[in-house]
DNA sequence: GCAGCTGTACGAGTTGAGTCGAACTTAGCA
DNA sequence: TGCTAAGTTCGACTCAACTCGTACAGCTGC
């Protein structure tokens, strides 16, 4: 692996037209398999996760700090990624913050009433 | 472990009330956990089985052996085990099949929609 | 009885996920 | 310029799950 400046051109983060930063690598609705869907929000932190931002969130999206999970950062940079790459969540790069937020426009249409289910989970019980 | 005798009763599978076998052992209605079931459905082989249960079973339960599934005995029985013991699927012994059917009073009741995606699932899309 | 069938139990090998520490990158700011 | 804070990347460890072969148990019918 290249060590100096061949790092490419390091892939700036560009504001959209929307004026939003581009989200980070994800599926496209056509790509979201269930099976994958499914075997991240088995995970009980995950389901945490994705139920908070359903509830709690408004309009805008929350960096991994928000959740106040008591974690070490590599866990939660494990976990997030997780949700992202099965196309649970959508990640955009703010500065320094990584936020999420739910994609419940594509789940919502591929796998209706999945996210009712979140929503109505609760930890324990 | 002891040889002989000593095996205890055995467990005979004694007819219910309603003629049928009693179920093998599984988790109540208000036992089920909703992080379990995903983590049982987020296998594409289980939800092959799932599925095939819904959609083409009639009222009657059936053996592992009816789904014609390409895999050691071994195998087969480690998933009907995993759906049984997350709630999704009811076992019970007909002499020497064993039989499954999806639990759908319980899983609706619980987790109202989930049945439906697995329902219209298809296993490559 | 005994053979044949369905399915379990057990154990081993392998893989993948979760957990975390440590070092690194980057943006913002004084 | 250099500090600080957010988050990533990497590697290591642990543990659970998947896969499967082999051996065993129980029912059924000859």
């Amino acid at each position: 692996m290249p060590t100096s400046a061949a790092a490419a051109p390091a892939v700036k983060v560009l504001p959209e037209p929307s004026g939003l930063p581009e989200p980070l690598p994800e599926p496209s609705r056509d790509e979201l398999r269930l099976e994958t869907v499914l075997g991240a929000l088995s995970d009980p932190l995950r389901l945490t996760i994705v139920r908070k931002l359903l509830l709690e969130s408004e309009d805008y999206d929350h960096s991994c700090g928000w959740f106040g999970l008591d974690r070490p950062k590599s866990s939660l940079t494990h976990h997030f990624k997780a949700l992202r790459e099965a196309g649970v969540t959508r990640q955009r790069q703010y500065g320094l913050e990584r936020r999420s937020h739910v994609r419940v426009e594509d789940l919502d249409a591929r796998f209706p009433g999945l996210l009712a289910l979140v929503a109505a989970w609760s930890p324990q019980g």
